[in-house]
DNA sequence: GTTCCTGCAAAATTTTTGCATCAGT
DNA sequence: ACTGATGCAAAAATTTTGCAGGAAC
């Protein structure tokens, strides 16, 4: 398969997960699933509360909230902290299509990277401390390249 | 003391820049660069400010979290977000004194780590995707070795 | 003396919780 | 039917802002 159906792929997983661990297959939770799959890059929980909205869904934003708290614990996403005092979260891989990101501080643009180098680094420093690592999250601030050509 | 007094050289340092961008030397924020330098690790805004009263400070909370924003603007302290919803502050050495955070999902502790093949890795690829890159953050989550055993 | 800083309190945001009702098993 | 899930609204927690008084220059 392309590259495009890998988050159809974790849509899946993630209901699984959420069958496995005994929870109703519930209409709120299941849109949070669909529209968290369906996106590129990490959400806010009023983005997804609005995304599903404008999709015709009719959530609670507290669901939103139980939602993503639920797939957090069971590691089917992963939150995301760009440093802007709203918490993000996004679609977690298995592996393979793990990424991190690059944060525009001029204009506010998020990019995803992926590098084995550095995920590499990190799984000897987690090793080297004692750390089973479950998860980890890289945020790169600066100045993106439109941004310094404008300026 | 050896390693005790690189801190004090950081509230030299951040009292500067502070006079140089043409600030006055106010008491709230003279105790918020002085409270931070004291410390090993990243603080909330409410440890900060419990800190400074502890010690006999009059602070207002608000003073802190104005005293933070303009640090963090003039890049003299780095905003560190572990993942809890709450905001970290701690002092942005020049160099060499960069360092990172493992963070224990199951007992909350914070450790420091620094690594320069992860930096080197950071570096490049920043380069590559044409950042230039200011600030950035990496947080481990996971088990630490105590949780571990006492599990 | 002027301008900026500070502390308090109130406001704005973001996130969590209570509860009656609804849906999945 | 029973049990958990949901939506709304209220509450809680975190962060920001307005303002009068005080401190630095």
């Amino acid at each position: 398969m392309a590259t495009g159906t890998a988050h159809a792929g974790w849509t899946g997983l993630a209901l699984d997960g959420l069958r496995e661990a005994g929870l109703r297959k519930g209409g709120a939770r299941h849109a949070v699933v669909e529209h968290l799959g369906k996106q590129r890059c990490c959400l806010s929980a009023q983005e997804i509360f609005d995304g599903i909205r404008a999709d015709g869904g009719k959530v609670g934003i507290a669901s939103v909230y139980r939602a993503v708290d639920q797939l957090a614990d069971l590691r089917l996403v992963q939150r995301v902290d760009i440093g802007d005092g709203v918490a993000r979260y996004e679609p977690a891989h298995a592996d393979g299509d793990h990424h991190h990101h690059l944060v525009c501080d001029d204009c506010g643009k998020v990019e995803a990277f992926s590098d084995p180098a550095l995920e590499r680094a990190l799984e000897r420093v987690a090793g080297t401390r004692g750390l089973k690592m479950q998860a980890h999250e890289v945020v790169l601030h600066g100045a993106c390249g439109d941004c310094r050509t404008s300026a």
